[in-house]
Parts: C-alpha cells; sequence; structure tokens
DNA sequence: AAACGTTAGGTGGTCAGACCAGTTGGATGA
DNA sequence: TCATCCAACTGGTCTGACCACCTAACGTTT
C-alpha cells in the first residue's frame, strides 16, 4: 500500500461529480454506499468527505445526506488563520497584501464595469445599505476574475479574523460610483489612497 | 452533540501547539495518545489530523509519527485545483491573476531588495540554475510580505497543475537583475510585459 | 570494541461492527 | 382526509482488531 486511501477516495469522488453531472445542491451517496461501492472502510471515506467539507466542497447534513455546495464560505480560512495568522508581521502583511489586491480589483472593475453592475452600485449607495466589504466585493465581482474574486474573499476573512474595521463615509462610495461611471483610473486609485489606506497605515 | 468533535479536537490540538511551544520539525503525541488525552474515539482524532494534513500544517509518516511541518506544500491546493480549475474562463482567470500578482511582487521586491538578495540573484543567474519558478520565488520573497508568498506559491502551483510551461531565455534574466540593482521600477515592469505577458497572453 | 542481524514495541493506515442521534416518508389509525 | 407514529434510512462516534512500517534496544558475531 504506497498511497493513502483517502486521497484515492477523493479522485473517485471527483469522478463521480463529473461523470454524474452534479451540481451544487445535489446529493451524493451515502457514507455507507460509498464505502460499498468503492470497497473501501467507511473510515476512510469519511476521512475523504472531512476533507471535501474543509474544502467547502460538500456539506454533510446528520441524517440527511451529503450535498455538493456551492463554493463560498470556505471553513478553512479560519482554520488556516487560527495557525497562520499569530506574529505582528503577519498582521502588516496581511493588511498590505489586502490593499494590494483591493487596488488591482478596482483597475479590472474600471475597465470592466457594466452599465448593469454601475446600476446595481447607485441602488446599493441610494438605499444606504453599502458598507465596505458590500462595496469592494461589488468591486472584485465587476473586475469579472473569479480567481481574484476568491483571493479577495480568502483575505477578507482573514481580515475580518482580526476585528479590524474600517470606518468609510458615504461621500467614498459616492465620489468611486461617479470615477466608475467616467472610467476614471486614476481619480479611483486616488479616492483609495485617501480614504482607505491613509486610514490602515497608521496603525 | 451539537458540534462536530473533530473540529473541537483541531481547537485542542492548535492550544497544545501554542502551549508547548512547538515549533516546525517537532513531533506532536501519538493518535492513541491524543484519542486518551482528550477522551475522543481515535477516528475522530484521525478525521482533526487529515485536515490539518490537508492544510500542510502537519505531516504524518507511518511507522513515526506526525509532525509540525513548515508551512508551504499543501496538498490542498492540488485539490482544489481539481474541483475548481475545470472551465476555459477559470483558466484565463488563473493567468491573469497570476502575472497581476508577480507585477505587485516585482513592484514591492524593486522598493525592498536587500545586497545580499541581489547577490543570491546574481549567483543563480551566473550558476544558471535560475528558472522561472526560481526566479519569482526569489521576487516574492523580495517582497518581504510572507502572505503575498504564499498568494504566489498557492497560484503558482495552480499554474503547474494546468502543464503551461513558460519559456524564458537567459537574458531576461540579467536584465531583471540590472534593473533590480538600479532599483528601476519602470524597467522591470516593461521587461516583464516584454517576455512574460506576451507570451502567456496570445494563448 | 565495533559491526552486524534480530526482535519487540510503538506508530500510522485501514477495516468491520456496533451504537447514538437526527431526518424522512409511508403505514396506520382516528 | 388528516394527524400520528414508527421503521428505515442518514451522518457522528467509539471500540477493537489487524496490517505495514519504523525505531531502538538487545544480543550475536566478527
Amino acid at each position: 500500500m504506497t498511497s493513502k486511501v483517502y486521497l484515492e477516495i477523493l479522485e473517485q469522488i471527483r469522478r463521480l461529480i463529473e461523470e454524474d453531472g452534479l451540481v451544487a445542491g445535489d446529493k451524493i451517496p451515502s457514507e455507507r454506499e460509498l464505502s460499498e461501492r468503492l470497497n473501501v472502510g467507511r473510515s476512510s471515506v469519511r476521512e475523504a468527505l472531512r476533507a471535501l467539507e474543509l474544502l467547502g466542497i460538500i456539506e454533510t447534513r446528520r441524517g440527511e445526506g451529503t450535498y455538493i455546495k456551492e463554493f463560498g464560505e470556505h471553513q478553512l480560512v479560519s482554520l488556516l488563520g487560527m495557525f497562520i495568522l499569530q506574529g505582528q508581521k503577519a498582521k502588516a502583511d496581511l493588511i498590505e497584501t489586502k490593499l494590494l489586491i483591493e487596488k488591482i480589483c478596482l483597475q479590472l472593475a474600471c475597465q470592466r464595469r457594466t452599465e448593469n453592475q454601475l446600476a446595481a452600485l447607485k441602488e446599493m449607495i441610494e438605499q444606504k445599505t453599502v458598507d465596505y466589504d458590500r462595496f469592494f466585493k461589488w468591486v472584485a465581482d465587476a473586475g469579472d476574475n473569479y480567481l481574484l474574486v476568491r483571493v479577495w474573499l480568502v483575505l477578507n476573512d482573514f481580515f475580518r479574523l482580526e476585528k479590524t474595521t474600517v470606518d468609510i463615509p458615504l461621500i467614498f462610495y459616492k465620489k468611486m460610483l461617479a470615477a466608475f461611471q467616467e472610467q476614471n483610473e486614476s481619480a479611483l486609485l486616488l479616492l483609495f489612497e485617501e480614504y482607505v489606506v491613509k486610514q490602515l497605515s497608521k496603525r
């Protein structure tokens, strides 16, 4: 026995999802059925499922079954955070990285934002439901790069773990909206520098 | 029983590592001992350890024991990759994101590189042991942002999964070294554009 | 004394079976 | 027809048993 069983099981499950065309919300076979079909012990199946659960790929509900989950909330982040984010340097790195990524997202969003997205942002601002997280979630989405969105989500989760909050006045979002409408990249970066970077760099 | 046992065990293990001041390379108690000390079944301990193994936090060696690992290679990446990277858009996003992050790293490294690091890079080039991965590992390190290094490592792992290779002539590294010595940021970005971005964007 | 097997005990890897705790859906009764 | 109940699922956990593997101590040989 060279490789670990649960890793093989992961591959089997992946294939199962692919071949059966399962999507988010669908149910996958029970642990007992999997263990029988794959000729492995149930505990090995469970180790594989635990892994997928941590990665946020499946969701298990006691008494019901195991379901494929929409990518998104990841247990993973808070776990990694517990172990990684310990020193002071780490926190400084986190803030720096988050700001850099946000700058990138701003630039991408500036080029790629659509009229519909602009309308959604305008709505959010007028309804006063906008806050920093929601705003940048919009920015990341408007950048139209799924991977970058995920990177930002992870960093944001880390950030929240630190309980650091940023206080942004409503006027910031209004000015940003205007800059997005004109696709004025330098204005976006300037505003970002003035309202956000300045506030976080003095800590 | 509301919460899952293995999540509690994770917290216990984390505390154990913290309180005993364990560092990379140290051994943690055996599965049987943990299950006894925490009053839980061994299978539950194993589910927790499997999780930590996936996150790259511990390493298990059959017959020897379980050891704390230096952060770095995580099974996690290839796993996530299996499930996430499927469509064409995903691949395009990956390449774009990787290039953007590398640009950031270049800028940081340009400001922060030390004389020692420059010497190391020079050595690498002269010995002809340099390649794209090693070069950008150096760049990321020189940027002196641990988190950003990790982000790059993850993206690079994803990238390798795609079996895409970049072909870079030695002259590129030499010119880059010169630009780093002069701290000429625009030259760095220009070179990057010319040798790397151009090559990857035509796919 | 140094080098070489040998072996016993510890460790992770896996499995089977048992029981608990929820959920579900159909059979049963009013 | 509707409410109730219960059997048959599901995941969650524990136990005990093997196996494969490594290490260290021991004794033997050189």
